[in-house]
DNA sequence: GTCAGATAGTTGGACGTCCGAGTATTAAGG
DNA sequence: CCTTAATACTCGGACGTCCAACTATCTGAC
């Protein structure tokens, strides 16, 4: 990446913008520009964290979502689903995993047209072992008081529900 | 993608962090895993409404920049420092600005180093029509009460700088 | 002046996302 | 039943991100 700047860039864009008569749409600008700006930090602490165990933050849900289901499988669609992304993703996400020994494919006992995903031994001590690491590093300081981690949780729940995530 | 969900995954994970002794992550859980979540929503609102111009929100980033600049050019590393992007991503993406002939490279007057990148008129129009489309789909009603992004946007500018980003 | 180190940009490779197309298989309607 | 739709998964391609390595050029210290 490269180094930090002396000034807020979106605080800049949002003046740009009522300067252009953009006025009504700079709010919505500058909260769209925010969240890309802070996932894409949030994201490089993260896969940072998860480097070591040679996990992504997509194979690292995958794991976890396997982990916290009854069997410990799931249909790939039911993964596709509950992770809201692109059957193809799922796919290369359990093709990886599966090369690295930590899941495992199986035939659906009932329905030949789906696949079963299983966490191996070796899955299962990887999610446990991320996890601390993760919890450790990133989730027990995200940069906000817990009042405003409460508060942020709050809105994008509320922007989630409105977009139809749920 | 894929259709949505009869509950919130994030609010149930979070259970399920509280429950398997985490409870001091939890939150910071939520938090990373909404930001995800939000973002991954916003970004496909986005490039939705970019497609008919044949751009991702990447590039329109880059045509803005060189619009509020004050020559309509700007060097590569100068694009790479305001996006917070690779210098290889700032490669990546006026190598397809430029076949689309909305840019065009030239050589720095005093430092043969470094390329500029300015606008052509094609791109100039570009990122207007992209604007006042961008504004009107997406940033004017971001899914939240005007109160709500601006709580939004100052929650994610506190956290932005704590982690640096200016 | 010269030479080491910083900076600018490109390239190739690894992953991640999506889309669209194609193959199986199951479900639903007449 | 049997045909038509829907569903499950995989594959290939387009883009996006990053990193590491490499070339070219500039800068600063001696």
């Amino acid at each position: 990446m490269t180094r930090r700047l002396p000034f807020d860039p979106i605080a800049q864009a949002r003046r740009l913008w009522a300067e252009h008569g953009w006025a009504e749409a700079a709010p919505g600008m500058a909260a769209v520009t925010s969240l890309m700006r802070a996932q894409q930090i949030v994201a490089a602490r993260v896969d940072e964290a998860l480097k070591p165990f040679g996990l992504s933050f997509a194979r690292y849900e995958v794991l976890m979502l396997l982990l916290f289901s009854r069997r410990g499988s799931l249909p790939m669609a039911r993964i596709g689903e509950r992770l809201q992304v692109h059957p193809a993703s799922v796919t290369n996400a359990v093709d990886r995993l599966e090369a690295q020994g930590l899941v495992r494919r199986s035939p659906h006992p009932t329905d030949r047209r789906a696949t079963l995903v299983e966490l191996t031994d070796d899955g299962r001590a990887a999610a446990a072992k991320a996890t601390d690491e993760l919890n450790a590093t990133v989730f027990a300081g995200p940069g906000l008081a817990p009042d405003d981690v409460e508060r942020l949780v709050e809105l994008l729940t509320r922007m989630r529900g409105a977009a139809g995530d749920f």
